[in-house]
DNA sequence: AATGAATGAGCCTTCATTCAT
DNA sequence: GATGAATGAAGGCTCATTCAT
């Protein structure tokens, strides 16, 4: 065996990297396994076909630990709502090849069958749980409709990076994505937003006359 | 010839359907022909090659056509800024086929040649103009770089709704994306982004403490 | 052009030569295009896929034409019956790479999705074809049942020459399949099947006791 | 191993169910050790190849019984041909998967190497078999060329149902394959073949003038 | 006695593109 | 101004077989 990695593992890997890249369209069982060293036919032999492959190189574990890791962090909701833009962001601007969050921003545009399972394993309970914390600060008596446009307007804000990323290096290509700049980019979003959900808050309570 | 308009206008308008629907690369050149009722040929005849056709496909009018309206109306900067976010909206959700902004978003993500001439044409434009009605309203003290993340603030929360389009039919496939729908959801981004914005504003003259 | 022939009617050439020696299963694309000196993607330009092309290769005209010839032709059902066998067989048994029978047969063991229209097209009409002269012979008071097995019966003395082939020339390689021999062969079956149709007709008007 | 039987038994009643159903192209070494709940690998390791595992399943035992019971059964000629039809056909037509003699006709239409054994163990023994009860039945005097051709005709009227099977259920569906329907083709066969015979023989001692 | 992993060859099909007319 | 015919390249997938354990 040449290779230090199984040849499953060093698919899933291959895999990773070329979906994030590329698309699950643009994405070629070829590449895959020249990028794996692995044969053409390994693919199917492990995964049976590409669409399966895509589903086990999917990866939520970052996603969920995120979620785990806010959930035991102490602070108030605002705090933690901060900690979870920081964090969200960070995984999201993730550049290292086939990072999860490459793969699941471009099955939204361009879904597969793959995208069911996306939505119920991630997106789903992520947006459920930025339901519960900004429940948390703005109390019981916003409706149910205005806390959910809440809870899209913050993910609108951060998937914008990864979504309009090759767009922003044209538009401002100073802008590099290091630690700093997205630490700096979810405080932004952070105030931005809790204004914005103060707002919505308020506006419910005294509507605007 | 049966048909009343020239074939090359029914190229580029069965173009603008598919790429729309399709994507570019999930586009083919195929279909384009035959919606178009045209030979396979014709792309190649009349626009020499697939990126080609996108090119000319590319329409940027009414993007134009919304500044334009916008500039012209008369009022304060918050209401151009709702009017503006109201516009927007109504065009980026627009569900004909071959609207130019569904073809526009798609390129966001998985980006061809064109991309450049996009941003140059279209985006880069619409940004400067949103910062310039963000600058009415927040004066001359915001510094640049925080103010050009409340334009992207905007944008995001705007194009989530484009490009999250499959995952929220799935999250909540209740809500319908009518004409009332889109003005309620363009009314909450507006309300939203103005307390954001004036709370960056108010933030940057007297600092958090 | 460096063929005589149009592509697609060396095609259909080439596929019966083909299919008619490997089957439909056994036959290749590209063995067809490569004896048809053309593209592989050639097959699919001009029928679509493999099974289109089997549908187009297939030629009930010579077996119509047979029938035709027989209809028209002037003697006792007996006399016609002995012609009928006659130049079925030669039908048959033609090596002409090919020749329709070939591909038929091969179909019957092996069906495809063409099967279908095979034995619509060609094989009920032959039967039913059968079916009537020998009613000529027997007259009314033969079961149908029993005038159907006498068809069977002839069909498939017929037949075997063609399934079996391969294991006849093992069996009896003395034996050719030239002209005279097949003459003699189909001879044998008409005399064979008079004897066997004038004992079943004769039985059913008096039952052996 | 959770398994009676041992591996290579399984392999052989396996392949046997696989051969007869979709011939030897058709059958998948795959889907032989799916069904006998076998390693991808086992094939190759008790048979070596595909070609050697279907030369092992091949069984001529219940075709040499056959003729055994016939030799050692008491009666005439024209009885025992009677016997032999019957209990050819009916072995011919047993549905049960595997049957030896589905995996044999298979072979006739599209020979493999096997094809030498199979004439060699069971077809030429076979014919020589039903050669030897015809001449019991015509005497010395009929040429062996004639005697010859009508063995063929019988076996060409029984391999008929085997090998025009799918054919036949599309013509009549109304036709069922269970025992009773079979002895009913079987009795037609012998009456019609019987006057056959007769009248070669009888036209061979005085000729048709 | 057997197996999980891997592979090379080949299959049908699709695609954007080209060319001769 | 346009088109029917053709093509080279590539894609996903399947298969019998092999190899190391």
């Amino acid at each position: 065996m040449p290779e230090a990695k199984h040849t499953r593992a060093r698919l899933l890997t291959a895999a990773r990297e070329v979906f994030s890249q590329h698309g699950f369209q643009g994405a070629t069982v070829r590449e895959i396994c020249r990028r794996a060293e692995a044969n053409l036919a390994a693919v199917n032999y492990h995964f049976g076909n590409k669409h399966a492959l895509l589903a086990e190189a999917l990866n939520f574990t970052a996603l969920k630990a995120l979620q785990t890791a806010n959930l035991n962090a102490v602070g108030s909701p605002e705090f933690r709502l901060r900690l979870f833009i920081r964090d969200f962001m960070l995984m999201l601007l993730d550049e290292t090849n086939g990072s999860p969050c490459q793969i699941m921003a471009r099955e939204l545009a361009d879904p597969t069958p793959a995208l069911n399972m996306i939505v119920k394993e991630a997106i789903a309970p992520l947006h459920e749980f930025l339901g519960k914390l900004l429940r948390e600060m703005v109390g019981v008596h916003l409706e149910e409709t205005r806390l959910r446009r809440c809870v899209l307007s913050i993910f609108g804000q951060c998937l914008f990076y990864r979504h309009s990323h090759p767009v922003l290096q044209i538009l401002h290509p100073e802008l590099s994505a290091d630690h700093q700049e997205i630490v700096a980019l979810a405080g932004h979003i952070a105030n931005f937003s809790l204004a914005g959900i103060g707002y919505i808050a308020r506006q419910q309570c005294q509507p605007p006359f």
